[in-house]
DNA sequence: GTCTATACGAAGATAGAC
DNA sequence: GTCTATCTTCGTATAGAC
């Protein structure tokens, strides 16, 4: 097999400790040199090869990021109605699957729209508002960001709830706030 | 009129100016040297009249924990449907008028349980809970958490939303997911 | 009692040697 | 590409003036 480039290997070590650590201290109570450490690199290392904190936060949310694009994209090439459907149930999937970074997406949700870097993540948000909603009417959009947002916060209240649970507790709450979901 | 002590009156200052800076750029990115240069007094004031940070947020959020505390105790007294009822039509009040310390609520959620001094405040977000949801069914109660949480971060989303629009959505997907609700 | 001045450790970030 | 050294700012703590 080919080798692996240094400069590859060492970022794909500082995201894949960055996961792990953000996933469990959560983003702001994870220092670059507690990143730096579980590495085995210093501060500078790490800062050398991300545009800072911030930076490697973009890098460690972009897998679950490309996963909510298909998930859009997929459902654009749907009938509305199926459409709603696929957007719900996948996205409570990506969620569940997700959970320790959707804990981490809580916390930086306030700062998110000040960083450029997540601007693209915003955006598919907003487009999976509007394919739950499934209609432009305002209230019916505030109930999918109501869906949205209680199971963003739903992912990160107990951390060790079986995913069964997890999803038919999503799925019940998505199906009142949406009327039109089956 | 009697003259205020001058504690009573730097501590008050600090209060106000803790909560104008909260409000608008958030806990975290606040500073005590912020604060202290709102007021006009120097760091080290900020933290003689406070236990540290967390001490200045404790005393900014004591006003909105006391309506809290006085609308479970009032719950308390009623039977039980008027009881969710009332949490529910007041705690929607409640969150309308204090959008703006909402937001912060949102911000610290993760460092709730860490914090002592905020345990009170915690247990009565369980107390809220259990009126909302109006029995002891774990799903129910999700849903009952669904609707808190969806609240908090709808009191964030948009900084300038007429308090009447931010009534009928709160209100509306708290009957939604809450079936026992009128 | 009330406040100013000062110092400490840790954070994110940068500069420059190797 | 990686390091050490350094800078700034943060929260925090303490000594001492008034």
């Amino acid at each position: 097999m080919a080798a692996i480039p240094v400069r590859e290997r060492t970022r794909r070590d500082i995201v894949n400790e960055a996961i792990r650590l953000f996933g469990t201290k959560g983003y702001a109570a994870t220092s670059l040199q507690d990143i730096a450490s579980a590495v085995g690199c210093s501060k500078a290392t790490v800062l050398y090869h991300f545009n800072g904190k911030p930076g490697v936060l973009a890098s460690v949310l972009e897998p679950p990021t490309q996963q909510l694009a298909a998930l859009v994209a997929e459902a654009a090439t749907l009938p509305p109605a199926q459409a709603q459907e696929h957007a719900a149930t996948a996205f409570i999937e990506l969620s569940v699957q997700a959970r320790g970074l959707i804990t981490v997406l809580n916390e930086i949700i306030p700062i998110l729209g000040e960083q450029p870097e997540f601007s693209g993540l915003l955006a598919l948000g907003e487009q999976l508002l509007g394919l739950l909603a499934g209609t432009d009417d305002e209230l019916e959009l505030a109930m999918a960001r109501y869906a949205l947002n209680g199971m963003l916060a739903e992912c990160r209240d107990p951390a060790n709830r079986p995913d069964d649970e997890l999803r038919l507790i999503c799925r019940t709450a998505m199906s009142r706030l949406l009327p039109a979901l089956s």
